[in-house]
DNA sequence: TTAAGAATACCCTGATCAGGGTATTCTTTT
DNA sequence: AAAAGAATACCCTGATCAGGGTATTCTTAA
């Protein structure tokens, strides 16, 4: 199938490498060349819709609006595009705003033409595509905000070094339990829970039921 | 470069094939197939460190022990191994769930077989492999992962139906502040301060700052 | 235009909390 | 053997909170 592609790319060498190399591919044509988005945006403005490009590939570093900003307008106005972003950097932060604004896919600069014309073509028919590298960061950051939310409660009980004792009357203070009833579960005097908050306090550096329920809940301990 | 596999996949249709077609590409050495998740675990540990597959080639859907649970066995026993999960269906749970366990890709059993051989060798050169749909799916987890949490907070304050002047007393009670001291901040009486308390404390259902604080946090209204 | 909601303000009472002590027992570490 | 930390328990006092009212003003919506 044909695919009508864009580049918008600020480096005359890499845009014309890039075409060069693209054009061999009978299967992808390119509609059209930016050098920057506000020429992209007027381009596409003047096009008619059936005559729009499938996918733009959008350079992320560019004097200008970046390729991000870009990224966020076009898929404002035209959401139906499909838009891959191309870097020679492995920024993290960038990679996440990418996929914030709206990018299907993430390219390497020095990944193959052939990675390329599989990513054109894997976003044509309604995927995604990623470089192998920034795969593995976008698995590491979903596998992470699972498991930080468990070592990091263990993490702020050592860092505070709360007592196992004083981490199930915290968890009580979270429960809204009073000091009576935290006895009563813990099977404790509520002299004994008080003292315990006090202590746990201490080591909080806090002053009341409410900032501690605040810690225990950012710091995740709830 | 010669890499050393293994398949772990209990059907036998699938395994032959597997094992035909792959062994079609010189530079991949299946070292051994198992046709549950015990017996590839009891072969791993026959083997010798340096004999050990470098990728795993992982069904998940097995009788006995799935390949998530094979996964968080082998890992780690062998962290240094990485697991390719491949499947059948789409699964967002099991994806998800795979990542965790610590797999480093994640095929749809029809993809082509060059597809295979690509993410194996990405699998040996430290990235990670996603099927092109897989890779969508886990860019719309992270986008929505942020937007989520801005979308959250005013769909809470709606629901609840707090009004703008409620949210400034909630933000002060995660701040800590007494009424006294919300009141200096808000330019209104303490009096006012209590009313407004008690018509949140309605609203929210909940009986005390704690527990305010507690609803204000998990909502992300603070 | 009348009712409802939001923001303001005040009163009262009993409950609970916060912070200050002191003390004993047991375990663990030095 | 001594010191330190953790868990237990009790006392006291003043501060703050929670829940129950009532009331006025203003805006907005029915």
């Amino acid at each position: 199938m044909n695919i009508q592609i864009a580049i918008v790319e600020d480096q005359d060498k890499i845009r014309k490498n890039l075409i060069t190399r693209l054009d061999f591919f009978d299967d992808i044509n390119i509609i059209f060349v930016a050098e920057n988005a506000d020429i992209a945006l007027s381009k596409l403005r003047s096009l008619s819709e059936k005559n729009l490009p499938q996918v733009i590939l959008m350079d992320i570093e560019m004097p200008g609006k970046t390729g991000i900003e870009a990224t966020l307008e076009i898929k404002s106005e035209f959401p139906e595009i499909d838009i891959l972003i191309q870097t020679v950097f492995e920024n993290e932060e960038k990679i996440f705003q990418s996929i914030q604004a709206g990018a299907s896919g993430y390219l390497l600069k020095d990944d193959p033409i052939q990675k390329y014309v599989d990513a054109i073509q894997e976003l044509a028919t309604g995927g995604a595509a990623l470089s192998s590298s920034i795969a593995l960061k976008l698995m590491s950051f979903v596998k992470s905000e699972q498991q930080q939310k468990e070592t990091k409660a263990k993490a702020a009980q050592v860092e505070f070094s709360l007592s196992d004792r004083e981490i199930d009357i915290l968890k009580g203070i979270v429960d809204d339990l009073t000091e009576q009833q935290l006895g009563e579960q813990l099977f404790i005097s509520p002299h004994t829970v008080r003292t315990h908050i006090k202590n746990i306090y201490k080591k909080l550096h806090v002053h009341s039921r409410a900032s501690a329920v605040r810690f225990a809940i950012t710091k995740g301990l709830a």
